[in-house]
DNA sequence: CGCTTTGCCGTACGCTGTACGGAATGTCAA
DNA sequence: TTGACATTCCGTACAGCGTACGGCAAAGCG
């Protein structure tokens, strides 16, 4: 019983949040290339054209999703420091986004940003321009931070297994035998020393993070 | 008169190699969305499922031109200095994704790497090994390097203008005046700073990857 | 000659987003 | 009370999608 169990027969009225946290559920479901129009309305037990009441398009509901994501990320704190602040926003992000991995995939297409996406980059803004960035810095910081936190997103996505034992039983089963070892050399002694210690996104996504961090501090003294 | 005209009757025969490169140039002028087999068959002079004597799926056809796009991409040169090398691949890559923006997206879905990606990845490996990283730091550097190089072709692929004459007119038409002063401050801070001395997608992106590889240096020397 | 293989494609099925017009319901003025 | 109107809902229809299926013509081969 994932959310109500409506089936047959909305009884509540339909609503722009209905239909969003509806839509959202179903693309975490089923992945975002299964959401369609129709089936969301079924879901909502009601008809297909009743959804163009409370959403203009459907691209107009992929935005709304998305900023619905969006909102899920916690904020960078104003008051912390601004590496503590920025690294719990980092950590939250990727772990959102490794929850609704089809969100990062929209992003491309949609230009316009919704009011939580704004807000985000508002805090990070004001985060980095009180802990001393100058303007041009700040702006350079923002785009790095954004930048690492899809890219791994969108790998993080891309990768073929879910959790660690997955990954384990991928490499060994899959990768590695059609991997030719004398084509590739590097990638098969990489996998295999994954193969070993196991692999951990998280743990992966940090270590280019305080990587960055400290990159980024230095930039900052240096002015 | 893109590629060549053959508007009615194609002469010569259909080819893998052949319909791949047309639905390159197709989702290019159009966009992604807009590559359906039945046109992709018709700007061919063929019938829709002739291609599919050529093509699994349309999700093969779909991995096929990933990988064409990955095979644009300066493979790094083996002998080169590595910060040297990386940096070549990595201006290259941008560039290459810019030129084709709906391939960042299409990665996220397609978890089967085309040979073209593999060889990149292979080379990548090998050169950062070569250079003295230890396997477990190299695989770090790989996954921060492409992660930057992805998040960032996203975000500007997601930029709603083309060129640096477009952001000026926008920024200064749409964004300004909707960007609300008082409760973004600092975003209407970077835009009008930004505004001033222009925007430049390719020098944004050479700033972040030198920081990146400076504290990939320091992190291959503390070995 | 017959036979199989190969490349091609016409038709059809079930799906999609959504324009359009009509029906039901709620709200307010006279 | 009555009429007018706005809002919400939805049934139908249309163009387009990916592709399963079966048929057609030419080529290669005994």
């Amino acid at each position: 019983m994932s959310a109500e169990a409506e089936g047959a027969g909305g009884q509540e009225p339909l609503s722009r949040e209905r239909v969003l946290r509806r839509a959202l559920a179903l693309a975490d479901a089923d992945g975002i290339e299964a959401l369609s129009m129709r089936k969301l309305a079924r879901e909502l037990g009601a008809g297909a054209m009743s959804l163009y009441h409370h959403v203009r398009d459907k691209e107009a509901l992929l935005d709304g999703i998305v900023d619905l994501v969006f909102a899920e990320i916690a904020l960078p704190e104003a008051q912390a420091e601004w590496q503590a602040a920025v690294r719990a926003w980092a950590l939250s992000a990727r772990a959102v986004l490794a929850r609704h991995p089809w969100a990062i995939g929209l992003m491309e297409s949609r230009t316009a940003s919704g009011p939580a996406t704004l807000q985000h980059r508002e805090a990070m803004m004001a985060v980095l321009r009180r802990a001393g960035f100058p303007i041009r810095r700040a702006i350079h910081a923002n785009w790095l931070l954004d930048s690492y936190l899809y890219g791994f997103a969108l790998q993080e996505a891309s990768l073929p297994f879910a959790g660690a034992e997955d990954f384990a039983g991928m490499t060994e089963a899959v990768f590695l035998p059609q991997l030719s070892a004398t084509e590739y050399p590097c990638l098969t002694e990489a996998a295999t020393a994954l193969l070993q210690e196991g692999y951990d996104p998280a743990a992966e996504f940090a270590y280019g993070l305080d990587l960055i961090l400290d990159a980024l501090e230095r930039d900052r003294r240096s002015t």
